[in-house]
DNA sequence: GCTAGTGTACTGGTCTGACCAGTAGGCTAC
DNA sequence: GTAGCCTACTGGTCAGACCAGTACACTAGC
């Protein structure tokens, strides 16, 4: 590539960034686990030799990024989190809505991580993780006849429980993110639909046929009526030139 | 429910999240597009009549979110950001180093989303988009005799040109994001291969199959081999005992 | 002895006021 | 008309102060 060195821009560095830098690689390299606590925000000013306004704002990006919480009156400083999927639950959600994702979309991408997920799950599965998922089946139909209010519930009971079977992280989490922003979506009108009880002994019996695949161990499948299942119970709730888009996943 | 008002435990709301929130709902709101300017923090300080440090710390905080950013002497004040994924990127950057994810289960997400990014691009692409990524295959095949470290960008641009085709901003943006992972990650490894243009000519091949497939308008024949390829191309940086997850989905 | 209450020395949250380097844009001198 | 300066801002940082709250050692009462 032609000769001469190639300069990068620099971009003026901030002392508080300088700060946040180093503790997320103390967090990321080990050095600070989760549970452990930072020295107070008036060690820490000493040890970086800036201000405290600089500490603080420092914090604060921490803090937004999910890594530490400082709670007033502490007296240790601030507390190194475990990870949760917070951030990326808030970063996907403020997503969805600024960069305007239809619920058609959200559905379709569930559609795709959760039939992978029961993919995955009908071959890797171990005798326990099938257990759970039918004991959460099980809640499921239990739900629907003695507490309406809680099928919601149920419902990600079952999901999560087939996307840790899958035995990937990954995958877990997103459609648990994904999954709460849907339901977020769609509650209220769910909730106001006079069909209710029909919709839930219609899912219900999606599940059961889902599940009997699973334990037959044929992936495809599952994952094949899962789509449906899923097409079917949101299909009213999308715009009906969005569906042809989710029909596309039934082959 | 049993009688009695459902208190909800209130958790002390500091003044800087006040002012997040409101700054948040009125960009969400629309209230505030991308390229406007807040006022300046000394005006902001007299609007929420808080002092300024509360105010650069929510500053900080929306700055953290990648909603706004501040330059230092812009007599505007802080602008309004477009939606960026960096966020997101950030977020499952650190999901992956923090959660432990390994390299199989990134390379098993790949697998999933871009396969059915291109079930999707093979029922719902436009002429338009179909002709994008004949050339971006073009370009691939170009940038391994003349530039091959131009390979790299040059397949991104094509697995970018498919997740376009499919229909689906979030599959767009979390391939975009899981696969820049992955490529970082791998990186190094890829770049110390002896046997680095033999890898690039069975690439060549793979995208050209799968190109096939997709013209034929066959969606799962595409997802198939764009799987298979992938497998293939990943592999061996996996490790063994995490590589049966993978070929579980090679059907 | 042990417990219940009090004190105290911290913590984080917020405010005030100040200084600096930098930008933008009007103003002036040419 | 233009090139340069000047001023009035901006954000970034610092210093020092106060408050409400927590944790913990200490003390008074049993």
């Amino acid at each position: 590539m032609g000769g001469g060195p190639r300069f990068e821009p620099v971009r003026a560095v901030r002392a508080y960034e300088r700060v946040v830098e180093q503790v997320e690689e103390a967090i990321e390299g080990g050095d600070l686990t989760p549970g452990q606590h930072l020295p107070s925000e008036r060690e820490l000013m000493v040890q970086f030799s800036v201000s405290r306004s600089t500490i603080r704002e420092a914090l604060r990006v921490l803090q937004a990024r999910g890594l530490v919480r400082s709670r007033p009156g502490d007296p240790n400083g601030a507390e190194v989190l475990p990870f949760s999927p917070a951030t990326l639950h808030k970063s996907m959600t403020t997503l969805a809505r600024v960069a305007e994702l239809s619920l058609a979309e959200l559905v379709q991408f569930r559609m795709v991580l959760d039939s992978a997920a029961i993919l995955l799950a009908a071959r890797l599965r171990t005798e326990e993780q099938l257990r759970e998922i039918c004991e959460a089946v099980e809640a499921l139909r239990a739900a629907a006849e003695e507490d309406p209010r809680g099928f919601g519930a149920a419902d990600v009971a079952v999901h999560d429980a087939v996307a840790r079977a899958s035995g990937n992280k990954l995958i877990q989490i997103c459609t648990d993110v994904v999954r709460s922003i849907v339901v977020k979506l769609v509650a209220e009108r769910i909730a106001d639909d006079p069909d209710r009880r029909a919709l839930m002994r219609r899912s219900i019996r999606h599940h059961e046929e889902v599940l009997a695949a699973l334990r037959a161990g044929d992936g495809p499948l599952a994952a094949r009526l899962l789509r449906k299942a899923m097409y079917d119970y949101y299909a009213d709730y999308v715009d009906e030139s969005e569906r042809s888009a989710l029909r596309a996943l039934l082959e």
